[in-house]
DNA sequence: CGGGTATAGGAAACCGGTGTCATTATCAAG
DNA sequence: CTTGATAATGACACCGGTTTCCTATACCCG
């Protein structure tokens, strides 16, 4: 049993040489048609052309990322329940990577655990990533940031935060577009609206429940304490917590829940004890996941543009690489919007 | 304005030479601690060791990818509509890669364009892939497969198909499964069954609809050719063929939806309807999802293990590499099982 | 027609590891 | 005390590209 190392599958690895042999040129030359050096001559530039493409030649990326010092890949890093919302992510960072030579590699992490920065480092320096995208939570995570630009790693932060540095960043106005919901509720007449507010620490959290306070005090309706539960972003959190609401007296006659799980929770929690929905409890949720519109009644929400931002942040990324001075121009904020369903009504006359 | 090259960022990068002078011995002693060759001396191990680890020296991956003619890369080939089952699985994959020196590569791609081989062999070849799982529906392409054979990559494909080759497939019974779930809705007294098929050429759509013929045919039940309906496993697909099913007279009383998609478009619309789930209409569906559990009542469904099932289909990948002659034995057939929820019911005497 | 200047292209070093083989040190056996 | 076997280590080529430096040729001008 010979090894043969050579021919080992059908597709034989031509390397740079076998095409300047054939082409009858020195690698060197090879390699300038490959990166369009603009110094060739034309004649020379088509024989090699020709070649590359008869015998489908593919540089290899490993050699490459050798010789030039840094690789071709992206990281994504995130801690997130919202399957589809790093799914919707995931796919519009590859859309913006369709075409170029960088590839996408994945990484969910755990937050909780005290090795994360460990975890996170050895990804990132081991395979020297090009550079990261980091999905909130972890994208609040300040230290995070400051280890990734120690490491020399480019990143962009996604989240619902203020743009303290809108080259790293690619944000939504979650606040303005909670208020704009808010004040939705208001227009058709509701005065106690609960609250299922997110974790404590997120920043989404705090925007959404800032703009929620916002809307309220905007109408000059005050905001009772218990008319704000504790959520964890789980169907199973908006589920419970609904329970605190619906046992107040007066019930709120809507709910804003800080995401859909949360609201689909609320809206299985009124099912339960047999509370209408839209006709003796609106509610409006966050995010506009498939679920919205697969329960009865499909649930209002707001959407915000996943794809378009991810697409972004992956522009701002390997924007830096293509044009050295170009300028990024890829927006840094994103605008989401109210999607009205049928999950909200006037609130019944008492 | 000197070029700095050695020490860019604060952590300058360390080389294997660097630490073979540090330690002073030459890089090639330095090379066996890192893959742990046995022969070598205690001491010098320890030294070397010692040495790593104060400097925190990793090796360039890059470069062990030239030297050693693979990388460590996993790529994950999927073009599915199912969020949650994609997510499921990297969930399972990156388990199974965790503390490898394996990173995982994502690549949905577009089943519809005529470009897909080109598109996956470029992905494949440029990025030397190690292997690659598949997922289904692009798993069923015997097309793909015997492409990637040529390319010399590895693959698994996931899938609810014959075992014509345990050493490249892992596997769940789906047919069994169906048949299970089925003959739960014949114990409870259903005769007039529909379906609610998957697309056609879908190996997994074929399995689930003989397994559904099959407990008709032990129950010896006939089944009328109206009794079926296509459906594309999306929520719309199954929203549009319930309603053909709805206007049959006597309505069935209960359906099998091919996928939980699907059984929330039965369900949203039985809804429209005014049928009463349970009570008029049983459904069941297939996947077990979230959404089986936020949609009311709570959809009795199939679950089959995804992540157990991505994380075998990576052992299989990576097993080949780490243990040369260890077989991989890592199971290629997975068991689903029916979970009871709400949907289903009794029929109503009629 | 000669000298200066682009410009194409080659030789060799390099990126940071790994494989092969030779060399040296150590030890048991004869 | 010599010899052969064995363990531990090092020298050097190599993986497949890129980059630097240099030379040879073509072209331009006075």
């Amino acid at each position: 049993m010979a090894k043969q190392k050579q021919d080992e599958g059908p597709a034989a690895k031509l390397t740079i040489n076998d095409i300047a042999r054939l082409a009858g040129v020195s690698k060197k030359t090879v390699s300038r048609v490959i990166n369009r050096s603009p110094l060739l001559n034309r004649e020379t530039r088509d024989k090699v052309e020709a070649i590359i493409r008869e015998t489908g030649y593919v540089p290899n990326p490993q050699a490459r990322a050798l010789a030039l010092g840094r690789n071709f890949l992206i990281g994504l890093i995130y801690d997130n329940p919202n399957a589809q919302m790093v799914l919707s992510m995931q796919r519009g960072i590859l859309e913006a990577l369709h075409g170029t030579e960088f590839e996408l590699v994945i990484r969910p992490v755990d937050r909780g655990s005290n090795q994360v920065m460990e975890d996170i480092q050895g990804f990132v320096t081991r395979q020297r990533l090009f550079g990261v995208v980091v999905l909130p939570p972890m994208s609040e995570n300040d230290a995070l940031m400051r280890m990734l630009d120690e490491q020399g790693c480019r990143y962009v932060r996604m989240g619902s935060a203020i743009l303290d540095d809108p080259e790293h960043m690619v944000a939504s106005n979650d606040r303005e577009a909670v208020a704009d919901a808010v004040r939705h509720l208001i227009a058709q007449g509701h005065r106690r609206i609960g609250l299922i507010a997110g974790p404590h620490g997120f920043r989404s959290a705090r925007e959404r429940r800032e703009g929620f306070e916002m809307a309220l005090a905007e109408a000059g309706i005050s905001l009772p304490r218990s008319l704000v539960a504790d959520g964890q972003y789980t169907f199973e959190s908006g589920l419970s917590a609904s329970e605190s609401l619906f046992d107040l007296t007066p019930r709120p006659t809507a709910i804003f829940a800080s995401n859909d799980e949360m609201a689909a929770g609320v809206l299985y929690a009124a099912r339960l004890r047999g509370i209408a929905v839209p006709e003796q409890l609106s509610i409006i949720g966050f995010d506009d996941t498939p679920v919205t519109t697969r329960v009865w009644p499909p649930l209002s929400t707001v959407r915000w543009p996943i794809v378009a931002m991810g697409r972004a942040a992956a522009l701002k990324l390997i924007g830096t690489a293509i044009g050295e001075g170009a300028e990024v121009n890829e927006p840094s904020m994103f605008s989401s919007t109210l999607i009205r369903r049928g999950s909200v009504a006037p609130p019944v006359q008492t």
